[in-house]
DNA sequence: CCTTGACCGTTTTTACCGAATCGGTCAACT
DNA sequence: AGTTGACCGATTCGGTAAAAACGGTCAAGG
């Protein structure tokens, strides 16, 4: 990441409200450098095309995502329990609507580069952990009940995560409860199921440390990896 | 309703099947009296419109869907939880998945319709409690723990709800779990969360029993002003 | 050097056409 | 009386072509 260069910078803020605004379609190169700004021949002195100005857009917005998930999980009065890791996750989407769209591939936003094979998103999932893999590994480690299919409840955080981030577009706005309210009330529900009675074990919260960490540094080298390579390219 | 006509059933019936393939906007009035057997003059002497067919189509659904929620319900071993009540919709819905997608507002099943002013879904919805309200007369009858906010807990089962007629068509299928199980889960979930420890109480049950007649009797009572009203406009 | 905007080839949009098809009607026929 | 299909005006469609806008490049200028 190069966030030494205010160039590519102002690029990406404009970039970022114009694409939340108009779509990535309806988002011109033009456009985007104007607002930034500079002309449309600075753009590709920092981009190299259309698609890596989205694709770094994604990737700062899921670090930004990511980091804001950790520290609100971490400082989670029940640290260690699914229901803390859903509610933060939760809170962070709440504080990033460009991450709710991102999650549900809205095709408003991302437009033809959702179609794009080999896109951002294939590339970075490969590396992370799913979901049904972390609640595997969670339960190893005693912060799930053993008693539960570790699948099926990942499937069902799919759906509730989901509905969560689409359902706001669906409904009218009005008379929907607090945000807040609706993220502990789904988190004391994960836990009322999942979670032991003996709560959050030490090694259910290193389980999860250490997942949440194994997150953040594939993203991280992901990033890194891409940043490299597009300061090689040049 | 006026099952008598074997026309109008067959129209339905072709409409059904032309209409789930391949959405409202691009079945024509002709195409489903063709199907049926009869000419297109004699569609409009079953019903009055377009529009017509498709609300009588929406309706018939809702009924069926409604009668096998009611009987899932009823036969669930925890009757007068709302995890029974919830897992007999998902069943219910898991066998009807035109039901599935008018309850998603699917806007390539129903096409133009669904932007039509005053639609049947606007007029249904006008007679039906709410989930919220629904679950507040639960509350009441001690279906729910005194310490859980009604209007929260139905906003997370909209969600629920939502994300699962939802996300199928969004993930890939592989991987995802049997849908008995599924529901099972979530059925369970929301009962650790909702249902007093003392179980389903018998004033439970009667509420429930009580707010599923009401939601059968204003449907039956919608369906039969408008079929009193079609005949009389005949 | 770094930056620019005119320029390139391609894609998308717009406008337009007659033909086809649409939902809906009704005189004619069984 | 019950049913039909030709018919109506309106909408949509498929094809075409001109114009506009696009992503991306690079010689020229600061």
């Amino acid at each position: 990441m190069n966030d030494a260069d205010p160039r590519e910078a102002r690029l990406l803020a404009a970039a970022e409200t114009l694409v939340l605004r108009h779509g990535y379609d309806k988002t011109s190169v033009a456009e985007v450098a104007r607002a930034a700004g500079v002309s449309k021949g600075a753009f590709y002195l920092a981009f190299a095309s259309k698609d890596e100005l989205i694709e770094e857009l994604v990737l700062r917005e899921s670090l930004a995502f990511q980091a804001r998930w950790g520290t609100e999980v971490r400082a989670h009065p029940r640290f260690g329990t699914v229901g803390a890791m859903y509610e933060g996750m939760l809170a962070a989407l709440e504080e990033r609507p460009l991450m709710s769209r991102i999650m549900r591939r809205d095709a408003q936003l991302l437009g033809r580069y959702l179609h794009r094979p080999g896109n951002v998103f294939e590339r970075m999932a490969a590396g992370q952990p799913t979901r049904g893999e972390a609640l595997a590994v969670l339960q190893k480690a005693g912060a799930i009940r053993s008693d539960v299919a570790a699948d099926v409840a990942a499937h069902v955080i799919n759906i509730i995560a989901f509905g969560l981030v689409s359902l706001p577009d669906f409904v009218v706005a009005t008379g929907t409860p607090p945000p807040g309210e609706v993220f502990a009330f789904i988190g004391q529900m994960m836990d009322h199921m999942l979670t032991p009675a003996d709560g959050p074990t030490p090694s259910a919260r290193a389980a999860m440390e250490q997942l949440m960490q194994r997150g953040e540094e594939g993203l991280a080298r992901f990033l890194d990896a891409r940043a490299a390579e597009r300061r090689a390219r040049r």
